[in-house]
DNA sequence: GCAAAACAGCGTCAAATGTCCTCTTTCAGG
DNA sequence: CCTGAAAGAGGACATTTGACGCTGTTTTGC
């Protein structure tokens, strides 16, 4: 059942005994999402972290005018959670959307609290993730300030091939913090070389 | 000679005894800086995390046209590293410079890693830090997607109203991530006002 | 199946932003 | 006291981007 999860695990860390990695999964609640499900919504507290077995998620912002902002996707075999409202029991601001129909393996916070008490290897794992996301996070704010849209673009095909044929332009567009209009000038003038 | 620093972090944590912090400040080295110098230059591996005692540090990238963009400022009591690089051990791609005679504290890579391993609040501490560096890029990211030059020139206002005093507007927009002129621009529509 | 919604390309126009330039002021170094 | 560099305002012009409306196609829900 959580044959994906323990061998992708095991590819990312070596600190983790098998046993451990079964019990991490073992913890957990397993759900199915339909495509457009809300997992977190805005305004409520964040109260698991997720990991995907199958499927696609968004987290997403909308602004005043009530318009999208995509922080973050999130496809199988990633982590995901909205770290600030998880870590202080705070509203989040941010919406956690399934893009796909999903499987997923989810763990409360008081559970994974414990598991990572018990397992010390897990508390180094995850706070390797944290400081990575943090990296992933820095260097796509220093590409907001720096690049022009067709350079966010490219970089955005270089780094993720997989997901623009994944998801509607409109999300990579509002991804990449331009319009949709945009990004489709870009991919025509591309198209004519 | 610490006092500045021990009082400081008192105020963040409370994990932390008297004699902790004061363990870890003797731990530090202490040095000036002068206007204008590079603590860390992009290609090279950053050693050190550094706590500001007084002064002012900016860490900026420059990208192939020569131009800088600047991803942080660091007022005293704050700390800074360039995180990526410092745990990898690896390049990195920004640099970090004092914006006014500074006066820090440093510690190698090896010294600090010796204190969390015998001050656990140590190590809690600096995962905090870690955590809150997170938050506080993703929502800068999310403002960088998400909003107007105003809005965002605003936003920087509301929550640095220290810094525009202190550093060159040039520097202010290059951290916004728009031109001088846009800025110059929107300061001058907002006087009319 | 069928109607409605979502998606994405395109044209037009207006607004936002950038580049290049000049001019003035300030200030640090000799 | 002089001088050159840095800072920043602002004009002129070009480019980029966005907003809006329209269209045809695909997808979705019933």
């Amino acid at each position: 059942m959580f044959a994906d999860f323990e061998k992708y695990i095991k590819t990312q860390t070596a600190v983790l005994t098998d046993d451990e990695i079964s019990m991490i999964a073992r913890a957990a609640t397993v759900t199915n999402v339909r495509k457009k499900q809300l997992l977190l919504q805005a305004g409520d507290v964040c109260r698991y972290k997720i990991f995907i077995l199958e499927g696609f998620l968004r987290t997403y912002g909308v602004d005043a005018d009530g318009e999208e902002h995509v922080m973050q996707f999130s496809p199988a075999l990633t982590w995901t959670t909205e770290g600030e409202s998880y870590a202080n029991c705070i509203p989040s601001n941010y919406n956690i959307e399934a893009i796909e129909d999903s499987r997923l393996m989810l763990w409360t916070k008081d559970t994974f609290t414990g598991l990572m008490s018990n397992i010390p290897s897990l508390k180094q794992y995850s706070e390797n993730l944290v400081a990575q996301n943090l990296h992933t996070s820095r260097n796509r704010l220093y590409k907001a300030i720096s690049a022009t849209a067709e350079e966010k673009y490219e970089d955005f095909v270089k780094t993720y091939p997989g997901i623009l044929l994944r998801v509607p332009l409109r999300m990579v567009a509002s991804y990449l913090g331009v319009s949709l209009k945009t990004l489709s000038r870009i991919r025509q003038a591309q198209l004519q070389r």
